[in-house]
DNA sequence: GTCTATAATCAGATAGAC
DNA sequence: GTCTATCTGATTATAGAC
């Protein structure tokens, strides 16, 4: 039916097309992660991304599928990131099994907050708004955030019973509780205090805000 | 100049307006802590109150003026708790003093804390958008705000030195990281996240959200 | 599909009678 | 000071030409 060259410039076509959508939501995480939801506006989107706002309603239906694009993104790679973490063995080849397990179940914790911590402080971790907004109830009818969703906190949820089984986390603690604790660093004002004050490093941030995570306020665990 | 009775009928006056403007940063101060400032309209507010919008503008010139007065009167609250307990000598009267002093700079934070998580659950804690709105500059320019904001940051301040130089808190933490650590748990999601589950108790999600905060996700300090 | 121009809506702020 | 009614500006969303 279709002769090679259409297919190719279909193909083309539908490249450019997706490049484009690339585009806007690599723009709308940007602005998510500066602003919030709220705050921006779809002018700046279009004006960052360098086209007219109607073309932009052409593909997305409204603001709110706008941002909810850009968390899907998001939330895939954030899963993309913790899937790689679960199947990679621990560094440290150890003798004692347990030890090694606990080690590498705590330490893929501390890695992927780690690695939030990084993209927060890079600009690249979109926000959503803690309080009632009009994006929530667009994310949660979206099976691709939910789906993405529920991985991630299936696989960090794994971890962290393994990681109390193995004396690592407090097992007075609900996983529940370790779960949102962990998911919170994602908006920690901590970390956009700290580089507005201009006293430390994007390394040190990350590994200030890690100690208080995971070793807390108190003295003793350090 | 002015009889007695006008004296009276003046304050009286008076009085009905100072009721008033409480009875307004109190309905302010209500839907600050349960929207946040982006989300509450002035229509909700003067709805709130019960009287027209218009009227509202008699009172408080902008809304940011509006959410300010509700910020000042939660910071002026704080500035006065923080200095009760600053002048209260601890409750433990132990031989040693430098384990008593340790015991009550860290209890204070801790006290602090505590206070701060029981106002949030209980949805009196105006929480400020921690992205760049139009409030903050308002709050900046603020005067009370800001003189309430230092005081208590001093008073914070002093305790978390001292709290270190007792080994009670992590003194490879900056001070100012550690203050960031204790606001930033104000605007805490994960109080929110818990209570929505209804998994638990106003008092057991205090409980968690301090250990966490203090001790940490490791399991050693607890 | 992209553009310019415009509609529709909503929220902050004000005018003017009482 | 409080009210009703209105203005103003910003923002989401769309119509229609190309």
């Amino acid at each position: 039916m279709t002769s090679p060259t259409e297919t190719v410039k279909k193909s083309f076509k539908a490249q450019m097309l997706d490049a484009r959508e690339l585009a806007i939501t690599a723009s709308v995480n940007r602005l998510l992660s500066e602003k919030g939801f709220d705050a921006m506006t779809v002018d700046e989107v279009a004006a960052e991304v360098g086209i007219a706002k109607a073309s932009l309603y052409k593909h997305f239906s409204s603001k709110e599928q706008l941002a909810c694009a850009a968390m899907v993104q998001a939330m895939q790679k954030a899963q993309a990131f913790l899937e790689a973490l679960d199947k990679q063995v621990g560094p440290d080849t150890a003798i004692d099994q347990d030890l090694t397990a606990g080690n590498t179940a705590l330490h893929k914790l501390m890695a992927s907050t780690r690695w939030t911590l990084q993209l927060k402080l890079a600009g690249e971790m979109p926000t959503l708004p803690s309080q009632n907004s009009s994006l929530r109830a667009t994310l949660m009818a979206s099976r691709p955030y939910m789906d993405g969703l529920m991985k991630v906190s299936d696989l960090l949820g794994g971890w962290i019973v393994q990681a109390q089984k193995d004396g690592a986390i407090n097992p007075a603690l609900p996983p529940i509780a370790v779960l949102y604790t962990l998911f919170a660093r994602a908006c920690d004002p901590v970390v956009e205090f700290l580089k507005m004050s201009e006293l430390h490093t994007d390394e040190e941030i990350v590994e200030m805000v890690m100690t208080t995570c995971f070793a807390g306020l108190n003295a003793r665990n350090n």
